[in-house]
RNA sequence: CGGGAUGUAGCGCAGUCUGGUAGCGCACCUGAAUGGGGUUCAGGGGGUCGGAAGUUCAAAUCUUCUCAUCCCGACCA
């Protein structure tokens, strides 16, 4: 391609609207334009990024025995009302009604489409499985649609679902789509981690959320320095603490003016925030719940909703605090409060702890879990520290930052029960389907790339999902010379079906080094005054700015041995 | 939906407090020079000041309503 006849509007300044990196330099680069809130145009870089990503997709979900298909995206109501989730799902779900009053919605997601589809066409376990997928835009109503293509309204999403006779099948096609998503994401030259995802209600190990790991993810993980244990913090594991062996000492009553938080209290006491017990007041679906927890930890409020069986949880403010246990916050405690009380479980474990006294100006010292007061419940309701250790092998964390780029879940029979999805097995007996179901955000894993690999001066692609492969800067136009060398350069590379971006507009050659940068293509040649003197190209590369200088034959087996050899080493 | 902010040329902004007939930089068009890290000079085009109503002799500026966008929370690929 030339980029003079490439629609390519790189921009000097950045829009206001973009804060996170990856939206401004999409915007900055020319890949994308909004038009409306969380709707972007794919402009023809951004959609060749996508395209990447797709590609890889494809070929994987391939190789792992999936079909693609193509699934409307209109979809009538009748399917999702026999789903339940016409009504489950909520305002995300874009609902409208055709000429004939018809209800129909714009797809979500396609479990519903999908199981129809196969409660139709599959009768027999002698067809089982199956596995179908599709690549498609995709509408959901997000409330706040934020940070560009991380999170739009419209987005692009490879969705797959899985047809099992059996549970074991069933976990053995979850385990192909594990596979299948760790070659996907190695492909497209990322770094990530496969962690294990909340399941909510259905339980067990059977969801991994894949995560690109980068500062500016959404997402906080935990992940073993030593094995391979990651998981998101909702769901990170606390092991079992050692309970401390201590003689019981007496409750007593403590004045403690003006100090509610807990570095106050402790410094005042001169005791230490592991001797202290945090008493936060949540709203469980509205109802009042004191959670206890060390004066150095954190409420995990997603197991404290999976421990609730709650649908939602929020943490009551000051006032909500005084109307519901009539203390004012900060003097919070567990003896003789009038709300439901649950505990962490390293509450269990110490001794002589104090807590607040229910009483402004004053806490209780030398407090005891089961002397002194009873909790309803006991179990893992804090956020992991990287002080724990390891649940798997009791070894070093490190908490990163991640991206969700994709969801694998094994969804059991509540689709095919809803939808009464079944098929006949060996004995002839009904049976329903077990389903999986595999999502793949690509426009947000560009995103994602993008927030992993970018300097001050642009994008900085990994090579498969890179627009081009290379880009040859013509710096001077009008000299025939070195025009005739690029040219040169374009016509051998296009040959070896290199993908290559010819930078031949007339504009200064500064221009044209900062647009390369920007847009982040992996490769470049240069060839300007120094070849029309010396016969010396420069090859650089993006990532590292490392500068070869090199005869024009060179320079062609340099790149196009490089790049094959690139991706051969991602592929295998 | 709750909290915060912003809407003035394609982009970035000034002007608003104190009302007086809209400006700067970049981008764009014309011409010339320049040609290895967003070059320079000269000339030029482009604006319902987000929208509506009101106050006023006069509104980008004051008042009310409204719409849109962005940031922080709950949700998610």
């Amino acid at each position: 391609m030339r980029y003079s006849e490439l629609l390519l509007p790189t921009l000097k300044e950045t829009p206001t609207e973009a804060e996170v990196v990856s939206h401004r330099l999409l915007l900055r680069a020319g890949f994308i334009r909004k038009l409306s809130s969380g709707v972007y145009t794919y402009l023809p870089l951004g959609l060749a990024s996508v395209r990447k990503v797709e590609q890889i997709v494809r070929e994987e979900m391939n190789r792992a025995g999936a079909q693609e298909l193509l699934m409307p995206m209109v979809q009538p109501a009748d399917l999702w009302k026999e789903s339940g989730r016409w009504e489950k799902y909520g305002p995300e779900l874009l609902r409208f009604t055709d000429r004939h009053n018809r209800e129909s919605c714009l797809g979500p997601t396609h479990e519903e489409v999908i199981t129809d589809l196969v409660r139709r066409e599959i009768h027999s376990y002698r067809d089982l499985p199956i596995n179908l997928y599709q690549i498609q835009t995709k509408f959901r109503d997000e409330i706040r649609p934020r940070f560009g293509l991380m999170r739009g309204r419209e987005f692009i999403m490879k969705d797959g679902y899985s047809f099992d006779a059996t549970e074991e099948g069933a976990e053995a096609t979850y385990q192909k789509m594990y596979d299948a998503y760790q070659r996907i994401f190695k492909r497209c030259g990322l770094s990530f981690r496969a962690v294990e995802a909340d399941t909510g209600t259905i339980g067990g190990s059977f969801s991994h959320e894949f995560m690109v790991l980068a500062d500016t993810g959404e997402d906080t993980l935990a992940i073993c320095k030593h094995c391979d244990y990651a998981a998101n913090m909702e769901k990170a594991t606390v092991k079992q603490p050692v309970s401390l062996d201590r003689e019981l000492l007496p409750l007593q009553k403590v004045e403690t003016p003006g100090k509610r938080k807990v570095g106050a209290v402790c410094e005042f006491l001169g005791i230490s925030p592991e001797e202290l017990v945090k008493t936060m007041v949540y709203l469980a679906d509205g109802d009042p719940v004191a959670v206890l927890v060390r004066g150095d930890h954190e409420v995990q409020p997603v197991k404290l909703k999976n421990m609730l069986g709650a649908v939602e949880v929020e943490l009551a403010d000051d006032k909500q605090v005084f109307e519901t246990t009539g203390v004012p916050s900060g003097y919070l405690g567990p003896i003789n409060l009038n709300i439901k009380i649950v505990a962490d479980l390293e509450v269990e474990g110490i001794k002589n702890f104090t807590i607040g006294a229910n009483e402004k100006n004053y806490h209780v010292q030398n407090t005891n879990l089961g002397r002194d007061f009873k909790v309803s419940q006991v179990g893992d309701l804090r956020q992991i520290t990287e002080d724990d250790p390891c649940p798997d092998c009791g070894g070093d964390l490190e908490l990163t930052r991640g991206i969700e780029v994709g969801h694998i879940f094994k969804l059991g029979d509540s689709y095919s029960k809803a939808l009464q999805a079944t098929f006949q097995d060996s004995n002839s007996e009904e049976q329903n389907f077990i389903m999986g179901c595999y999502g793949i955000g690509v426009s947000r894993t560009v995103a994602a790339a993008i927030e992993q690999n970018h300097d001050e001066n642009g994008i900085v692609f990994p090579l498969p999902l890179a627009p081009f492969q290379v880009i040859i800067l013509n710096l001077d136009p009008k000299n025939e010379q070195i025009t005739g060398a690029a040219e040169s350069f374009y016509n051998q590379l296009q040959q070896e079906s290199i993908e290559v971006l010819l930078d031949d507009r007339d504009e200064r050659p500064g221009v044209k080094f900062k647009d390369a940068d920007l847009i982040g293509i992996p490769y470049r040649i240069t060839i300007g005054k120094r070849f029309a003197k010396e016969g010396e190209v420069e090859v650089r590369m993006r990532k590292d700015g490392l500068i070869k200088s090199l005869s024009p034959d060179e320079a062609v087996a340099e790149v196009v041995n490089t790049i094959r050899a690139e991706i051969k080493a991602i592929r295998d």
